[in-house]
DNA sequence: AATTGGCACTCTGAGAGGCCGAGTGCCACC
DNA sequence: GGTGGCACTCGGCCTCTCAGAGTGCCAATT
């Protein structure tokens, strides 16, 4: 029934709508493409895709446009892997210049993912639930006030005031440091967090409420939902793929709210490099139904967060989906370091 | 020439177009405002204001709409102060609860920013240029890397991972790090820089390019231009405002590029808490001709930044005015402490 | 059975024309 | 200086029409 040829027809409607935008028509379709039959043939294999329910028209007497569900087929089985262009290879390259810090890395990553796409680009900061601390350091800033400092290993750095009850003095901080550091050598933060809970019972009563502040800073620092962020940008590439200001201000929102989507893009995130699309109606989300989202998991080793653009279901997946693969691997390379 | 009732006339333009965005002619204006004559009188007012060029016609028959010249003087002599209502006060008021990570108060001060203005807010990050470093601190992270950390004293922390010709060892980690600390009590970062330079002759042979690798990336902090920033939020509010996208992308844009944006912003700083405004043309950017910047100065005790709106020139100017000098007393606050 | 050419039908979008109303500018008058 | 009256202008909206694109269906062909 949906033999190879009209999978054919269905792969050309695709690339010719998202390549210009109308609804495509038998005519045009046999003009562009080596079809080799004839309009008429076209239109009953459309009829055929569109019982099926993968393409749809905008009104009587006009050619057809995918819906979320032919794009999801696309994606799934038509879909060619388009090799980046050396300009594309090279734009990424110079990711890997300069210097190492983690917020510099991402805010990169984000803008070369939005330029090379022209979508909005997305990338979650690398979740403190999932990654491991590679070092907390504890510094005395002043009498009874002491900053705390937390690095991860995927570079991300945390850092907190700690107002004391009391001044710790610095061998007393030397030890805490190092109790610190043993206690949360663990696998992950979140698991390492329990052990903290028995620290304050190594150090003299007279310091103990001063070593529970810290302890508490330390275990509220994954808990403050404010760590779970994401950056985008590319924001202004939605004006140009739809006029209509309808179709992105909820795109606008969702970025700022972060929430929907990180949950979303938590949601989709699979092992570093592999990719996961959400389409249209797919992301569940009130003000997406036309929006689509590629994303891949990256991390060090591991995938400790998730990176994608966000577009409109008018999309092209397979460039998309290539450049949000590369930058994944290149991102978890860098990481890795 | 500009007597009293003219510029009640400019007055009730500038009102009547901003709340309602429609050109407004002579009889609307006498029925909205007790203006106590009659619309012709109120027409040949409204000849010598255009004549003026504090007002202008879209087109003949159409009512008035203020130049940027009219929004000018309007904010300069005409305006009210706007008294923040007990609900934006409270809202406001919720700022100063919470941590004290500058990372989330820039976050939380930006929404309500956008929030209670319903435009486009911008907060520059606090410039490295012009702040006090309060407390290096120097990590040994593993053989031959270390981490950096810089705290401002409004309240902003640096960290770099210095990768390292060879090891220091914790003495001379120790001895770098106080001799560190020394040096960048100046009084600005980027006067300390200076002193900086000759450090390396406090050190023996083997440990001089270390030592160097950690001054080099010190001083490389507040050149790297990714360290002057800014962080915005409210964008969909963008599309509320105005229903053509063409005018909102460049903005859209402008707050991508951050370079434009922060260049107006610092070229308008001013004491904290004083107000500057932009109307339209007067942005001198490209693609701003139609959008307006309130800006305030802020910081603890000096002005270190400045944040502001950005919205179309016809927007609420008393009550944006009122928001942002509130929020930027709050902010200054916050960071004084 | 699949494919094709022909043909009638439908619907959108652009363009032309016409009308209404808002708003102005001007002028004579108070 | 302020006011009422009046002619004039022009954009927005509504309707109407028409061409074009595209379809669905059917009978003919391979």
């Amino acid at each position: 029934m949906l033999d190879d040829r009209r999978m054919a027809v269905l792969r050309a409607i695709v690339e010719d709508y998202v390549s210009t935008g109308e609804p495509v028509g038998s005519r045009g379709l046999v003009e562009r493409h080596q079809l080799s039959v004839s309009p008429a043939t076209i239109r009953n294999d459309m009829a055929v895709l569109e019982e099926a329910g993968l393409i749809a028209q905008p009104h009587t007497s006009a050619g057809r446009i995918p819906t979320d569900a032919g794009y999801r087929l696309f994606v799934d089985q038509l879909a060619t892997v388009k090799p980046l262009s050396a300009a594309e290879r090279r734009a990424i390259q110079t990711l890997l210049d300069g210097p190492l810090d983690l917020d510099q890395i991402v805010s990169r990553a984000v803008r070369a993912l939005a330029q090379l796409t022209h979508q909005v680009a997305v990338i979650q900061y690398p979740s403190l639930r999932t990654t491991r601390v590679r070092h907390i350091e504890l510094i005395e800033l002043a009498p009874a006030r002491c900053l705390l400092v937390m690095i991860t290993d995927a570079g991300r750095v945390e850092q907190r005031v700690v107002e004391l009850p009391a001044t710790l003095g610095p061998q007393t901080t030397a030890v805490l440091r190092a109790k610190l550091n043993e206690a949360t050598a663990g696998p992950t933060l979140e698991e390492a967090l329990v052990d903290l809970d028995s620290l304050w019972l190594g150090f003299t009563e007279d310091v103990r409420p001063a070593v529970q502040a810290v302890v508490d800073t330390l275990k509220a620092i994954p808990k403050s939902g404010y760590q779970e962020r994401l950056v985008a940008a590319g924001t202004s590439n939605l004006a140009r793929s739809s006029a209509d200001f309808r179709r992105f201000m909820p795109v606008l929102e969702a970025i700022e709210e972060q929430v929907v989507l990180l949950k979303l893009l938590t949601e989709m995130s699979a092992d570093s490099g592999q990719i996961a699309i959400r389409i249209g109606h797919e992301t569940t989300q009130a003000g997406l139904e036309e929006t689509s989202l590629v994303a891949a998991g990256y991390g060090p080793g591991r995938t400790v967060a998730t990176l994608g653009v966000l577009g409109p279901t008018r999309m092209d997946y397979p460039g998309s989906i290539a450049v949000v693969r590369a930058i994944a691997l290149y991102l978890s390379r860098i990481l890795a370091a």
